[in-house]
DNA sequence: GGGCACATCCCCAGGACTGGGGAGACGGGG
DNA sequence: CCCCGTCTCCCCAGTCCTGGGGATGTGCCC
């Protein structure tokens, strides 16, 4: 099975040694090498990779929300994170965000290209400490994963009446306030939810 | 490295086809052989086996309590769940339970073998399905349609990924169209399912 | 051919939302 | 007492969304 791969990844020396890696697998073919988000955010797309592979600390933003944004616009490509951080954080937005894969750079060449070739066929790989913390937060069930919790009683209310579909000013109604102290509360939430609209917000809450 | 191994699983053919199996592996040995709980319960935390292969249908009680209590009285052994279903739910209860890994009696015997292997180095066998499972529920369940009446397809597809988060652009981005036509759709959208907001129609779309 | 549903694109105006900033009041904790 | 978190309100700039209007092309059915 023929595979093409988008690579994202700001540290030259790092895409040197990867299109090396890449060469050496004669079915794996690199489409495309990004050094920042926004150059991906563009080229990616319409290049439809089957899969790509992503570092999370990129010099004009993080790469998990670059993952989320290239998931939503490419549902088909999967999306293999490749970085050195093994934040129990980071890992849970990755895959929140809808990463397939959570690679560490720590891992060898051959990993990563038997990893590319897993995520095509529906695998999930990572890296034995990534994959330990991932089951882990099942046994500490609904502390980290979701967000909600770190939110204010006000948010919350402001939260709900939104998930409810009211508008910032029915919202402001409801709860006595003015429209600005509204907008305010959802600024804060969408911080912490780390979301950019109403709609992302609501889906979030619900589940 | 050696491996010491406990099974329990009531199938009695299904027993002697993984003692053949585990012959087969020298570095492998099968200790323990249990038809339900009670007696694997008694049996196995004595002979403290590295892993535990373990059915989740079992006559006298549930496999994940099993595994809960196994791992309670053992916690540095590998909990292996061995079973035919992928329900998402029995899945998330194992994991939560303390298995460190969850196989499909689909799986063939060298799969087994070398999940054995994999769990004892930190890793987390699963089959695919099973792993996609895992992975989504980071993600955010599937919607379901109901109210959704009279949408052409085109306005249906628009919703699922208005339902996903998206804003205008990305849909038009996504679905290689204008954002002009994006907006008619949505005006469309509203019109037939009498809301007056995004926020609105994912509430409704999603139920 | 004529009618109809569908999908696509366009224009426009007003309002809503997003995302920065600041700032006052209040209460709790160090 | 001072700091910090929370809630409240405000300003502003830019973008996005809403909700009217119209237009073209395609395919289907009668």
């Amino acid at each position: 099975m023929k595979t093409t791969v988008a690579l994202i990844e700001d540290n030259a020396g790092i895409c040197e040694e990867l299109k090396l890696v890449f060469a050496e697998a004669p079915d794996v073919t690199c489409v495309s090498v990004s050094r920042n988000l926004q150059t991906a955010l563009r080229v990616v797309p319409p290049l439809a990779p089957n899969v790509v592979i992503m570092d999370i600390q990129l010099p004009d933003g993080s790469g998990v929300d670059g993952a989320a944004r290239l998931k939503r616009l490419l549902p088909e490509t999967q999306i293999v994170m490749y970085t050195i951080t093994q934040d129990a954080d980071q890992i849970y937005r990755a895959l929140e965000a809808g990463a397939s894969g959570y690679l560490l750079k720590s891992a060898s060449p051959e990993e990563l290209i038997r990893s590319i070739r897993e995520v095509r066929q529906g695998g999930v790989p990572m890296t034995p400490e990534v994959a330990r913390k991932v089951i882990q937060s099942f046994r500490r069930p609904a502390a980290s994963r979701s967000a909600v919790e770190a939110l204010t009683k006000r948010e919350e209310e402001v939260l709900e009446l939104l998930a409810q579909g009211l508008a910032s000013g029915e919202i402001a109604q409801a709860l006595r306030i003015g429209i600005e102290t509204v907008n305010t509360h959802l600024k804060h939430i969408y911080g912490k939810l780390h979301v950019r609209s109403r709609t992302e917000a609501v889906i979030k809450y619900r589940g």
